[in-house]
DNA sequence: TGATTCTAGGGTAGCCGTAG
DNA sequence: CTACGGCTACCCTAGAATCA
């Protein structure tokens, strides 16, 4: 499913750290409503036109990998061509939101980086025969807490002392670090602790954690839930996703669907000052995109920072 | 450094008001 | 009377702070 459309938006000139020109695009995979191709940028081609073939270029992966792409011309700007693009994306393993950044350091050859958008950290493909558990163990990395460097879950800072408690933006989830710490604390009180699926939640498919994923680092700010049942008229939206994206001070946002193209306005309501809640429309919403419950589904902000009706992209994802 | 305590915030059951 | 939606109180989690 990922990679089957593929675009890319938000371009920038930069200049790599070793020296070599750069520039990066996000994936915005098969969530893209249009059907553009993808561009590289024009200034960036105009700027290093002499060091760029018109017909293919080769990007190198960190983990030595090589791809060939070829680049279709049209008028002054470039694009990737879409199969090799989507190529490219399904061999990466890309999700949506990767931040992928092309270093220029020979003639029409790129060295490619591509950053997770759910951990922010770099991503070094796992060899082209990995199989469907390695596929999925990279798609949650964000919520175990396996050694490997690439992959760390990036932590807050602690702050000040008694400072106010954050979000869990970016953090494990229960089943992640310093679980077993807390087991033990909590027994001790007598609390039981649900740090596991249950067996029925197993047999369902899907785990059923307490708390939401939240990315607020990304261009594109997210969070992801699994449905539950109380979902079925309203839903919350994590606090600190409510504050750092001003959905808090909103009255409607325009909710969309990444699969159908159904659009629905959602009114939000402010609970006991602390809570941000999705009402009506939700539930409109739902039903025309048969998000049921058990469903992990992502809602992508995408226009953060713009003065308009807020447009939240909402992605059924795979079940866990 | 590990254990313990504190506490903000997420999730949800259930109460209450209203409409049909 | 019933269904529905809004709202609240309470429980629980887990990060942060503190202490031994």
């Amino acid at each position: 499913m990922r990679g089957s459309r593929s675009s890319s938006k938000g371009t920038n000139l930069k200049v790599g750290s070793h020296g070599c020109p750069s520039f990066f695009k996000i994936y915005l995979g098969e969530s893209s409503f249009s059907c553009e191709r993808t561009l590289v940028p024009r200034a960036f081609v105009e700027a290093h036109e002499e060091k760029l073939f018109q017909s293919s270029w080769a990007l190198k992966t960190e983990d030595g990998g090589l791809r060939r792409v070829k680049i279709e011309r049209h008028g002054t700007d470039s694009f990737f061509c879409q199969r090799d693009w989507e190529g490219f994306a399904r061999d990466r393993n890309l999700r949506f939101g990767d931040i992928i950044v092309f270093f220029l350091v020979g003639i029409s050859e790129f060295e490619v980086m591509i950053f997770s958008q759910t951990t922010s950290c770099r991503i070094v493909s796992p060899p082209a025969n990995k199989t469907a558990k390695a596929d999925h163990d990279a798609f949650t990395s964000s919520s175990s807490d396996d050694d490997d460097d690439d992959e760390k879950i990036i932590k807050a800072p602690r702050e000040g002392r008694r400072s106010k408690r954050k979000s869990s933006c970016n953090y494990a989830h229960a089943s992640g670090s310093g679980s077993s710490k807390r087991s033990k604390l909590a027994s001790g009180k007598g609390i039981q602790v649900k740090t596991e699926s249950t067996e029925s939640e197993m047999e369902e498919g899907f785990q059923m954690k307490r708390f939401s994923n939240v990315n607020l680092t990304a261009k594109f700010p997210y969070f992801e839930i699994v449905v539950k049942k109380s979902h079925k008229e309203s839903i919350f939206v994590p606090m600190g996703f409510a504050r750092e994206t001003g959905i808090i001070h909103e009255k409607v946002i325009k909710m969309m669907s990444s699969e159908n193209r159904s659009r629905e306005k959602v009114e939000i309501h402010r609970v006991n000052n602390n809570r941000v809640l999705l009402v009506k429309g939700w539930g409109a919403f739902r039903s025309a995109n048969n998000i049921q419950v058990g469903d992990k589904c992502s809602f992508t902000l995408l226009n953060p920072n713009s003065h308009g009706t807020m447009r939240l992209l909402v992605k059924k994802l795979p079940k866990c």
